[in-house]
Formats: C-alpha cells, structure tokens, sequence
DNA sequence: TCACATTTGTCCGTATGTATC
DNA sequence: AGATACATACGGACAAATGTG
C-alpha cells in the first residue's frame, strides 16, 4: 500500500498489437461512434485498416467478444457486430468471481437480503406507474404459467430484477443482478421448483405489488423478507446435497 | 420470457476450439488442479496436448488472461502463470458497464452511500479485532503520508476497502470494491486531493474506528455519512468539469 | 558484457466450415 | 444447388522479449 509507482510511471514499452486494436474499437464504442448493432469490417479489413495482421485482429476481437462488446457471427452477413450491453459478461464474471474464490452461499444470501431490503427503499423512493405495472403484469405472468401446472421460476427471478430497475438506480440494479446470476446458476439443473413454492412466491411477490402501490412500505419489507427467506430455504436445501463451496475466505 | 429453449436446448455443433480449450483449463482451475502461482506448459506444448493449432490455444489464452485467471510474460522463464484472484478483471468490467450505458455517477454515489451504510451494519456484527486493528493502521499510515504533505488518496480508498473486508462477507466486499473502481478511475488524473480534505478524512476514519471499538454504531454511521458526502462533493465539483456521464439510463 | 535458449508476439499462406443469396 | 463472403483453424516462419551462463 505504498507510493502507488503503477499509476504514476506508465510502461514506456509499447503495448501488444492486439491490445491497441482492441482499445481503440473500445473507445470508439464508448464514443459512440459505433454503434449497438452496427457491422464491424472483416478481419482482413481490420488488418488492413489499422495495418496489422490478421492474428492480431483475431485476439482483439476475442477480447471484445468475452467482455460483451461484440458478438460473432459466421457466414456471409455474419462477423462482428456491436453489443449494447455487457452486463451479462460482467454476471458471468462475478459468477467465476464466486466459484474461484469458492464463495460460501451463505454469505450470497445474506448479502442479497441486505441489498433487496435497501433497493426496496429506493423503489418506494422513486418507482414510477410503469414500474409497478411491469411487476403486476410479472405476477399476472407467473399465475398463468401456475395455472397450467408450470413452475413460474424464471418469473420470479425476473420480479427481482424488475424490482431492481424499479429503483431507478442502475448501480443498484447491475449489483442486484450479478447476484441473481449466482442463484440463477445454483438454481440450474435443479429439480424444478415445487409448484407449491412456487405459488407462495407469486402470492409474496403480488403483496409486494400491492403495498407498493398502497405506499405501505413497511408491510413490503416484511413481505419481502419472507420471499427471501423461503428462497434461501429452497437453496439451503440444495447446498447440503451438492455443496462444494463451503469453505468462507476474507482474504482478497 | 416465454419458455426459455436456450438452456433446455443445448446446440448440437461443438464449440469453437478455443473455447474449449479456454472452458477445459477453467475447469481445471476452479477444481484446484491448476493452483494459482503454477505455470502452464507453453504455447506449443498446450497445442500439442490439446491437439489443436497454436493459434487456438492463443486465443483461448486471451480469453482466460482477459478473464483474470491467468497473466503471460515473454521470454525463457515467461508463460501463463495462474491468478489467485479475479477481482480486478471484474472491477474493470463494471467500469466499462458505467462508460458504456453512459451510468449517471449520480447513481454510483447513491448506491455507494447505502451500501457502505449497510456494510456497516455487517462490520458492527462480525468484525474481529484484527479487522479494527488493520483500519487502525491505515488511519496511521494516512497520518503519515499528511504529515510529509502529501494527500492520502490511495489510504483513504483503502480505509474503505478494509471496511468492506472487516464485514466478513466477501460477497459485500466484492460489490464495494467494483463500486470504488469506478471513483477511483473518476478521480484519476485529476488534481491530487487537498490536503485539508485529506486531513478531514483522516479525521472521520479515525472517527469510525473508534466509534466501532466502542460499539456506538450510531455515531460511527454519523460519521460515515459525512465521510461519503465529502468524497461526493469533491467528486462533483470534478463531474462538473469532465462530465460525459450525465444521461441516466433505466434500460438495460 | 555478450551470446544463447526459451517463450511469447506477429504475420502469412492455405484450407475448411458455415450461412446467405 | 452452387457461388459467395465470412469466420475458423492449421502450420510455418521470423521478430521481440527475457532470463541464464
């Protein structure tokens, strides 16, 4: 933690070829200047433009595919072309973040009911009609998939996001949802959730409509606790069988 | 959000080849196979182990260094050597979220003030003395650095850093320190911290460890509070002058 | 100091798979 | 079905970096 020498002298040395090609498409997706779904040129236009080989090209793209930026294509019209968002890279990480570091679950857990309790606040805060008609129309979703004998999982993982978003904060709804990928992933490959479960869910989350819509703050929360608490317990119960991330680390 | 085929129905063509390769030394990472420090075989020997092309085994290798599972030096003695941690590739990543969706920092600061308050509340829990004792020291060493005049930005991020750790759940810890990367770039380059704020920094940590070795956590969360809104002025006397962050964005 | 070996970095030529027209 | 445009992959070659004797 002494003289932060990293951020003061800068390697006089060049960087990698593929490095600056890839920097520089990535400023110039930050800039604006491509933009979301917009083509990129071939490789071998690539190559020729910033006067690189194709090699060089090739990683560069590869590093802007795995952070989200671009996907690839095949084919004639295929190739790269610009990504809007990267959040789902940025999931995916923190989920290899988790797995590396063999995060224990219960920290995930209790973390999560932390941070849902305080996005609760700010959607009281700042949620606007839209908002919480996206959520009734979620329970709406998930009573329908209940009502022909299906499990409304992805529904409700969804009303949390939507939650999220309802907070107007994006930072908030990025944490929110790198989280949620962590439980997604637990959750995959699991027996499917008991419609019984499920249908408490939909009747906590549609509570949750309702005191929200009813400004009753303090009846949500407690709501929300109780979601919270059964899909912990839901969680619980599949960690015991096939839990290989016990083990708590503080260490960085 | 219809059934969701793209997880019930795996594609049927393989992968590309670096994939798996990438997927195959993740795997052998996560199970503890290949242990951080360890260096992989090179470039060639990897190509003929996986019988694949080195120009595969290249890419995969940008994948999992862009990833932060492993870095790569040149020359006799260089290679891949395997990370212990990703935290800084996914710090980054949620960096690259708030430029490209143009994240409001207004936002940034918010969500950092909640969450910190919350953190907070974990560190009132769970902290152990060497925790106390670790931010004891940085306060120590902040003085140290104001003391030669100089400014103690980096100990002052640290401060926390340390905080998040000493909630003992790493989960909060990890969203703190994407939520600090993002200050940190955006006090990047800019005039160094005055030594005046510095040394009312100073003060308000000190503030919290004491409040916290004397279990009033009303006062410590007083003074973290003000704490965050100095950070938050200065970092908006800054916005006002480079800021190309402003739109907020709901949509993901 | 200098030469050497190892390993990554880069480029090229070529062949193949794949999606579109 | 065939032509095309593109990514994907391979192998060979040389340059550049870097530790060692």
């Amino acid at each position: 933690m002494a003289t932060d020498y990293e951020t003061l002298i800068k390697p006089v040395k060049s960087k990698r070829t593929f490095e600056e090609v890839s920097e520089k498409l990535k400023e110039l997706i930050f800039s604006g200047t491509l933009v979301p779904g917009q083509r990129l040129p071939s490789e071998v236009a690539l190559a020729q433009l910033f006067h690189v080989g194709r090699q060089s090209v090739r990683e560069a793209l590869r590093v802007l595919e795995l952070s989200g930026f671009i996907t690839v294509k095949s084919g004639v019209k295929g190739g790269a072309v610009i990504e809007g968002t990267i959040l789902t890279k940025l999931a995916g990480l923190f989920l290899d973040t988790f797995k590396l570091n063999r995060m224990s679950l219960q920290d995930c857990i209790e973390a999560r009911k932390a941070i849902e309790v305080l996005v609760l606040d700010f959607v009281f805060k700042n949620a606007a009609k839209e908002d919480v008609e996206a959520l009734r129309n979620n329970v709406v979703e998930a009573r329908r998939m209940l009502q022909s004998n299906r499990s409304a999982f992805q529904e409700h993982v969804d009303f949390h996001r939507l939650l999220a978003r309802a907070s107007k904060n994006y930072t908030l709804t990025v944490v929110v949802e790198i989280i949620l990928a962590v439980f997604s992933d637990f959750s995959s490959g699991y027996r499917p959730l008991a419609l019984k479960e499920s249908r408490q869910m939909a009747d906590f989350h549609e509570a949750i409509v309702e005191a929200l819509a009813a400004k009753k703050k303090a009846a949500a929360v407690e709501v929300l606790r109780k979601d919270l608490a059964l899909a912990e317990k839901r969680l619980r119960a599949r960690a015991r069988l096939t839990d290989k991330t016990r083990r708590p680390r503080t260490k960085a």
